[in-house]
DNA sequence: CGTTGGCTTGAGAGGGCTCAAGGCCAGTGG
DNA sequence: CCACTGGCCTTGAGCCCTCTCAAGCCAACG
């Protein structure tokens, strides 16, 4: 039942009927559970995730220990490490569950396979990584302003997100210390 | 002679004797000189321009007058404001040229039709925008490091930008002061 | 030579950090 | 039903990294 994938796929292109009915066959589904890890450090990463329910972060542990949140997840957005998985190298990044739910997978080779049957979906991988591409570089301006504003732009841009998830995990998306996000929250 | 875009394109993907003979036809060669500028702030972004000779960067000039470099552009590699190329709404950046030279250049159209025409080049996009965004990944982690650390990567990653690009540049894309930078070389 | 752009150096200020303690709530076990 | 525990958020005090503002230097260039 990949209804969501597919209203995301068609939003950018268009499928035939076959091509349709073809396309949930590429795609495992997976239960995931609070806690769970679905890519750990050191794991080369096999699959990217489409979330169906639920919903995941992807972070680094640096050198001091502290936890720096690259993205968040939720339903009908992709989740994944890349580079892992184009160079097929050991991740830096661990992908975990904040909010149980469902997610489908699908790996590299069966990925490949699919954009040389279906080349709309390989359009459609192309249109979502620049839009994802642009995302990126609006967080880096925003990362160049102070707290404030960044929280600011965060709670407008991503409401849905500021509900869902704990203050701690937003403070290490955007770069600061719980107790800064906390203090800044006071004097909203 | 654009050899190399051939060459960047060819390192990804494969394309025929034919296609490659097609491929030229798509894009225009233009001459850059030093300040000249490619994109500004408040126009519709019309091309993308692939880089032959020289250096170009883009930046956003933000509410207190500070450029801010989202990034620079050397030989063989392309530039643009993918966001407004998407959506045609008026850019926030400017693009200009560093260093003269001669970029080709592809309008939106042009471009749509050359997916169409040569699916090769189509995969080749999804690849590098992939890879686009694994480099901002990056950066965006690195900008959660202290000044040092964000210098240190960049002369390690990019060697060739260090020693092409006066000092304050690449302070406004580390997001630093000159003067900060400065004091960092000291004591190196 | 005088001007200009780029780099350096100094002094002081401030935003965000660290370390530490305390409060609040939900879940759990006695 | 209540005490306890752990997770999460808040608040305070002091510090440090980086910024701002200001001045000075040097090389390139008209």
């Amino acid at each position: 039942m990949p209804g969501l994938l597919m209203d995301s796929i068609l939003q950018h292109v268009s499928l035939t009927e076959k091509e349709q009915q073809r396309l949930p066959s590429f795609f495992q589904s997976l239960r995931t559970r609070k806690h769970q890890y679905l890519l750990q450090e050191g794991q080369v990463c096999k699959y990217e995730y489409f979330i169906l329910k639920g919903c995941c972060r992807q972070f680094e542990v640096d050198a001091e220990g502290k936890e720096n949140v690259l993205q968040f997840s939720i339903e009908g957005w992709w989740i994944t490490d890349l580079d892992s998985m184009l160079t097929q190298q050991p991740s830096l990044f661990n992908i975990d569950v904040l909010e149980g739910g469902e997610v489908l997978q699908i790996d590299k080779q069966k990925l490949d396979e699919l954009f040389n049957e279906i080349p709309a979906v390989e359009r459609y991988y192309r249109i979502i990584s620049q839009r994802a591409f642009i995302a990126l570089q609006r967080r880096i301006l925003f990362l160049q302003k102070p707290a404030m504003e960044r929280y600011q732009e965060f709670i407008t841009r991503y409401p849905f997100l500021e509900q869902r998830l704990p203050q701690h995990q937003i403070a290490a998306y955007l770069g600061i210390t719980r107790e800064t996000l906390s203090r800044l929250r006071s004097r909203k």
